[in-house]
DNA sequence: GATCCACCTGAAACCGGTTTCAGAAGACAC
DNA sequence: GTGTCTTCTGAAACCGGTTTCAGGTGGATC
């Protein structure tokens, strides 16, 4: 075996290629560079075989330390295992990939310390832009940041944080849910949603479906957070006699899965007791009891948009601030069959 | 706005920490690094407090150049998107973070012409270490960085690569499996696996079923693939007669959602036509019919343990290749209650 | 008081690249 | 043949740190 720690630097340096073709390592850095049109073709010719033959490459890190590009993006995951973080970072990662660029995820377990630790970590690898996917609390350390690069929100905004949003359009989305669920017969929505964490997309749903709510008569909308309880509430829910047919509204794909737990939990008779409508789409849903309907949010889009954002910053757009909301797409199943099953 | 792409560097520098102090930048240097017992109290504390003043960070980057230590960490991932990779990812950067590391993870879609870029572009930044989820193609990529880093597999064996390997004990998954099945009353069981690209899990998976099957004489044992066809080869072996009540054995993650999807198609009553016991153990599994029943990988740990391969190699352990092979975790739920139903 | 040593400190070289700048070489016009 | 303009090239400075090395200081020893 090799001993590693012993910083073995064997590796191919510009000097090494820049004496093997006998020429300065300026020269090399021109031909490695964007400046190859300076070079005769002689000694473009020279230079490119003894890359080959040397097996010669770059030192990213020597190159952004000059340079202050370093080709990396750096982003804030409050929790890596939501499937929504995951789907949206892979259309990042992809759009990153597609422009020459790496993609560094920090993760901060919903940690606010950890948030913090990882901002200063991404700063100290001159990253040149950044996603954020947290509560975005650290509003200094993220100001400064800002100030150095471009920044974008994706599915959350913070106070006070000037900076450029991708997301969904929360207000379009619960109408879209409502107006499924009303269209389909159900009277009395519960919506159940994760616990008040500052989350701002969260707190914009349940927002927005109090407004909606109150511009159809028709239906009676109340809501509960999930927890320990949400199987006693829920049963509450359920025992209490409504203007209708009943149904939840999860707000997103993890209190879905909580709620389902519950219902099942309750012995619940999946679904025609209660409807159901989602949103996010996750693989499971068609397999739970007759298939959960969905409002399946455009993930890659959102993170190729959030990362096009940044390129644009980064190319000197330094125009208005962009909000870009996307619109979710209705994914119908058997949960909301509703009176007409 | 800011103009971001015309590079403003204006971060603080170690230079002008070592003029707020009037020290040189070897003393501030020392203070950052581990020589700080090297300084007088008087020094240490005018260091301290120009560090603080001028909020300086050090640029990680430099720091990596001469020194040959990025704290970075490589990670090679087949499919982003496959629950357990994330799983073993969360893993790997919690056990990361905690030793001062960082985590830049690459995903290349199954692709090998995606691998051989992000194998360039991870040596490119210099990591310390490196963690291969992937078929591990491009051989010679492989060797060449295994010569300068430390190099961990996991889940996965690559041929002629001589590194540690992190993974599952596939024999005895499989032993534990076909051990419950049977005493559940189970006679006839279906391997449903991934279809064979190279991954070597798999292919362990599935000779261990073939020997494991050979010595339960009660047990007959046949195996499909996911695919397009999946729906029709299950529905032959439901109603291809056999030794006794039916299960299927699904190899990993993806093929009990492929499993369960193509069962619900064929109006398979979930699960008492055919039992089902699933390696990896996904949120969603309790949701589905009567709950599927599971064979957890320590997925966690599993992650760490990769993560503290690397390390012991970064230290100077030279020592003996390691292999090893967690045990997963019965858990049962109702789809496999079998003849005693 | 001279010698030795342990302890601190800063100047300068270095890591692997990029970029500036000055100069060499060739093309062209006169 | 000279002057001017391009075009190409390399030396050297630079990015922001680390590390080597030589020297300064003060205390202990003789």
């Amino acid at each position: 075996m090799n001993d590693f720690s012993a910083a073995q630097r064997s590796r191919v340096t510009m000097l090494d290629v820049a004496e093997h073709a006998k020429v300065s390592k300026a020269s090399v850095s021109r031909f490695i560079g964007e400046d190859r049109a300076l070079l005769s073709d002689a000694i473009a010719q020279r230079i490119e075989q003894s890359i080959a033959e040397l097996g010669y490459r770059p030192n990213q890190m020597a190159r952004g330390l000059k340079r202050g590009r370093t080709r990396l993006i750096g982003m804030l995951v409050a929790d890596i295992r939501n499937p929504y973080s995951i789907a949206v970072m892979h259309g990042v990662e992809t759009a990153c990939r597609q422009h020459g660029y790496s993609l560094v995820v920090c993760n901060t377990d919903r940690d606010d310390e950890q948030e913090r630790q990882h901002l200063a970590l991404l700063r100290s690898y001159n990253i040149e832009g950044l996603i954020v996917n947290t509560l975005g609390h650290h509003r200094d350390e993220l100001h400064e940041l800002h100030r150095e690069m471009p920044l974008v929100l994706v599915d959350r905004k913070v106070e006070h944080l000037e900076s450029d949003m991708v997301g969904l359009d929360n207000p379009a989305a619960v109408e879209m849910a409502l107006a499924h669920l009303e269209e389909r017969g159900y009277r009395d929505v519960l919506l159940v949603t994760e616990p008040f964490d500052g989350t701002s997309s969260r707190i914009e749903r349940v927002s927005s479906f109090k407004t909606k709510i109150a511009q159809r008569p028709a239906l009676r909308g109340t809501m509960i957070e999930t927890g320990s309880e949400l199987a006693a509430h829920l049963k509450s829910f359920l025992d209490t006699p409504g203007p209708g047919p009943k149904a939840l509204f999860c707000a997103n794909g993890i209190a879905a899965l909580s709620s389902t737990h519950a219902l099942r939990e309750l012995k619940c008779n999946l679904f025609e007791d209660v409807g159901l409508i989602a949103l996010d789409d996750l693989d499971w849903y068609p397999l739970v009891g007759s298939g959960i309907t969905a409002l399946a949010q455009p993930t890659t889009e959102i993170g190729a948009s959030a990362f096009e954002c940044l390129l644009k910053r980064l190319r000197g757009d330094d125009g208005a601030l962009r909000t870009l909301d996307f619109s979710p797409q209705l994914v119908m199943r058997g949960s909301t069959l509703g009176v007409f099953r």
